[in-house]
DNA sequence: AACAAGTCTTGACATTAATCACAAATAAAA
DNA sequence: TTTTATTTGTGATTAATGTCAAGACTTGTT
């Protein structure tokens, strides 16, 4: 395996061989197969994941039991339902294999080692962070801004791959509409 | 004036008086009047504002003219076109005073300085990064599970005091509703 | 007090999308 | 291949919300 995890870092911050190793060591290995949860409903949340391979969907089922896509997750994403994993809660999202996945993954205390440790894997997480937090305003700004075929549009045109790889149901639940209102945008 | 950015930081982290003195002196004080605006489409975004006192409309306005709001901003909270701050590129928000209103802020430049220079701020605006990606994670799940009426409880249950502070119109284009719909919730 | 500007409510109607029902198409399993 | 499950598409109906229009109510200003 060629080394992910460093690619990804280093499209931010450059580490030298040492630092990249004291990264390392924090993290471990796990592989789930296709319908297995890497985070239920409930449970406590012990990891932040980072995904080497495969597809995840984060998913907050309501009071009605009608799941809403929160998230799909692929390659190079972190992943977790970190509300839960910041404040070390239960779970109120879940995390579902869509595929079979590989992932490098880290507890909070790990994560705080990491940052106590090494200034700059503080940094990328702040550049993280911030990029996700801007990834969220877009996305609630495209829901204000746009009807579902524009939003339809904007997903397919930034994650064409996610079109091979999920049903179409699911991504009506991550646009917010009826899988029924996405089959008739087409026509 | 009690130092309020002083309050703000150390309820996420304690600065010693030399840290502090460090901190403020990256921030200028900068004052405006209702109606002002801090940011406009299409400026340069000089600064993040932190914000003393009074309140202001993070609002886009899409193709046909209609204003969107993106969020609201009260004493205690950060703002600012965030995408256009950190990547230097032009306003594609404005932000604009619903109150006569007093801010600190800082340009890009200072901000880097302040990470380079303390750990301590570093981790703040980590802490300040997650959270807020949190609070849009919410917001865009809320957006999904629950329909106008519900939302616009919530917003009232979280931020009593907006209800006082601005009109029901602006309520409605933050919750992504029509003033009209928005009326029709009450009865 | 009188006016102006802004705000809020309500009705009528149009539009959009959700829901329900069912059939066709496709993929997975036996 | 045959069977079974999953996914997708389409019509009919219902529900929710937007839009347009008018008027009432507030607030601030002169």
């Amino acid at each position: 395996m060629q080394d992910k995890l460093r690619e990804h870092i280093e499209k931010i911050i450059l580490l030298t061989d040492d630092e990249y190793l004291f990264v390392k060591e924090h993290f471990i290995t796990k592989k789930f197969k296709k319908h297995q949860f890497l985070i239920q409903e409930g449970d406590d949340v012990k990891y932040s994941y980072f995904i080497i391979s495969g597809l995840l969907k984060l998913v907050y089922t309501d009071d009605s039991e009608k799941q809403h896509i929160v998230s799909f997750a692929m390659e190079d994403w972190w992943e977790s339902d970190y509300y839960a994993f910041f404040t070390q809660t239960k779970a109120t999202m879940s995390l579902e294999c869509l595929e079979d996945t590989e992932v490098l993954c880290f507890t909070l205390e790990q994560y705080k080692k990491l940052c106590d440790g090494s200034p700059k894997m503080l940094r990328f997480f702040l550049e993280k962070a911030n990029f996700g937090f801007l990834a969220s305003q877009r996305r609630i700004l495209s829901s204000m801004t746009s009807n579902p075929k524009e939003r339809y549009e904007q997903l397919l045109k930034q994650y064409p791959s996610l079109f091979q790889r999920v049903p179409k149901s699911l991504i009506a639940s991550y646009l917010g509409v009826s899988r029924e209102t996405l089959s008739r945008l087409s026509s």
